[in-house]
RNA sequence: GGGCCGUUAGCUCAGCAGGUAGAGCAGCGGACUUUUAAUCCGUUGGUCGUGAGUUCGAUUCUCGCACGGCCCA
């Protein structure tokens, strides 16, 4: 801690040596007029001699990054948004005062340069400025040149310097960006309506999870940050909003991992009048609008495993795909008791008195599931597992459901919702039973949701895409802090 | 919640079979008007994550705790 403050105090004292020659250490703006992504744009393919002739001259700002000193000379090296460019800067040129304000400047420091354009001896596009301005003092010493900040607690805590001096982390979160724009692109030529639903739920539901709990005093009552928006957009789809969807946050009060963050981004969209399987059909083509524009191909590598997003993608059941990978008794399908036995037999932990389809499940989360490498649908989850999907017409114990597995993921989860009123009420009957049984993520029965059922929902379908996992695919982000970023972390 | 690993200068890292620490970059002083990991000379900077134990002596060994990473639940 004394040396950080030596480092700041002696640039504080620089600072006040500053001011005594009348310099503004944190002046109010300054006029660009050209960025320098810009500029390389535009010059990068004029030789010497044609930059002599361009002898305009421009302002740009950015902070500086590197210094290499001469006596009555230096060149510097800026950043801004987009790009980085060499300055050189001459006493001769930019004048005496000007050349002592620059001597009192670090790296890290905002400046505007205002100059023209030449190229160095090693054939370096380079700003030779004719004036300078210090535009933001800064007090601490960024990382080291070339080894930057490795330190991934430093780089989460301080995504403010991960973001200055580590360029593939922006260009992550640029591509991040993307994505949701496509995302949101897509359904809107779509015809879809994005809309915002609550983030406070006096009852959370909609997914199977714990809730965050908060506290309203003006009303004395207690609220839930939402697992999920999926109960009040379904609600929207009563109300006549047919196409619509919501990208937000999720609160969920579970564990953190490399695949979990306590708050995560969620695509949830719902369609009248479409089934699960028209759903498939949308997803992959979905994907493919979304590669095509932010990384442009078809097929990725995420941590040395190749993914082939071709279409149409694989379809398996949920029983089919335990059925493949491990060869199991067909009696764990019938007998809750025989797929208990079975997950002890593979060593699986499941509770004693958990559901059959809750084992099921479970058998899949760990003898499927990091298999599914290529996008795959599985189909035909249990209804007791899926409380609010419509059950299916053939075979009412499974329901008409998919999730989308990617890379070993869990990516997305849909289904043709249930709008049948009475089988919603049991369907909540029984997660309330297993909730006072001890099942402390079974959902809450919604009395209002109900009676919006009620009214009558036109047959639907909808779908949840996880955005952090999608995003994580297709940066090749091993956790899903490196795509958050601002990551939840203990407090230090 | 459990297991393993890590925490040393602002950053990236050495080191210590137990005798209170080094390098490079950054910083500071000096030389230097086409460098780009600029160069050259000199130099400051550390409660070695934290608390306890063992010991004449702990950054080093032991245990607890905190934070982080990976794996498992």
């Amino acid at each position: 801690m004394e040396n950080i403050n030596s480092i700041i105090e002696e640039r504080l004292n620089k600072g006040v040596k500053l001011k005594e020659k009348g310099v503004n250490l944190y002046p109010a703006g300054y006029h660009i007029d050209l960025t320098v992504d810009k500029i390389i744009q535009r010059f990068e393919k004029l030789d010497k001699e044609s930059l002599e002739k361009e002898t305009a001259s421009f302002q740009i700002a950015g902070r500086v990054m590197a210094r290499r000193d001469f006596g009555k000379a230096s060149f510097i090296n800026i950043k801004d948004n987009k790009a980085q460019i060499q300055v050189y800067l001459r006493k001769d040129k930019v004048g005496e005062e000007n050349f002592q304000t620059f001597k009192l400047m670090d790296i890290g420091d905002f400046i505007g340069i205002k100059g023209s354009l030449f190229r160095t001896r090693t054939d370096e596009l380079t700003i030779l400025a004719e004036d300078l301005t210090l535009l933001s003092k800064s007090l601490r010493p960024l990382p080291e040149k070339w080894h930057g900040l490795t330190d991934v607690e430093t780089r989460y805590r301080q995504r403010y310097v991960d973001l200055i001096v580590n360029d593939d982390v922006k260009d992550l979160f640029i591509i991040r960006s993307k994505i949701i724009q496509a995302l949101r692109t897509f359904f809107i030529e779509k015809d879809f309506l994005e809309v915002e639903t609550p983030m406070m739920h006096a009852i959370p539901g909609g997914a199977t999870a714990r809730p965050f709990k908060t506290y309203h005093n003006a009303l004395s009552m207690d609220l839930y940050l939402r697992v999920a928006p999926e109960l009040y957009l379904k609600r929207l789809v009563v109300g006549g909003l047919e196409k619509v969807f919501e990208i937000n946050r999720n609160f969920r009060n579970e564990g953190i991992s490399i695949k979990h963050n306590p708050e995560f981004t969620m695509l949830e969209f719902y369609m009248a009048y479409a089934t699960y399987e028209d759903l498939m059909k949308l997803t992959e083509e979905l994907f493919s609008y979304i590669l095509k524009h932010t990384v442009n191909t078809s097929t990725i590598t995420y941590q040395g495993t190749q993914i082939d997003f071709s279409t149409p993608w694989d379809r398996q059941t949920l029983f089919d795909s335990i059925r493949k990978m491990a060869n199991p008794p067909e009696e764990i399908f019938l007998d809750r008791d025989a797929a208990y036995a079975f997950a002890k037999k593979k060593d699986i932990n499941v509770n004693e008195n958990e559901i059959h389809g809750k084992i099921l499940t479970n058998l899949f989360d760990h003898l499927v599931e990091p298999h599914l490498t290529n996008p795959t649908f599985i189909t035909g989850y249990p209804t007791e597992v899926s409380p609010l999907s419509r059950s299916n017409d053939q075979d009412p114990a499974i329901t008409d459901r998919f999730e989308l597995f990617i890379g070993g993921r869990e990516i997305a989860n849909a289904f043709t919702e249930l709008n049948d009123p009475v089988d919603q009420r049991q369907r909540f009957e029984s997660q309330v039973a297993l909730r006072e049984a001890g099942d402390k993520e079974a959902q809450f029965m919604d009395t209002d949701y109900l009676r919006a059922l009620e009214y009558g929902m036109p047959p639907t379908a909808g779908e949840g895409i996880g955005i952090d996992r999608l995003v994580m695919l297709l940066t090749n982000a091993p956790s899903i802090r490196d795509v958050i970023l601002f990551p939840h972390m203990r407090p230090q």
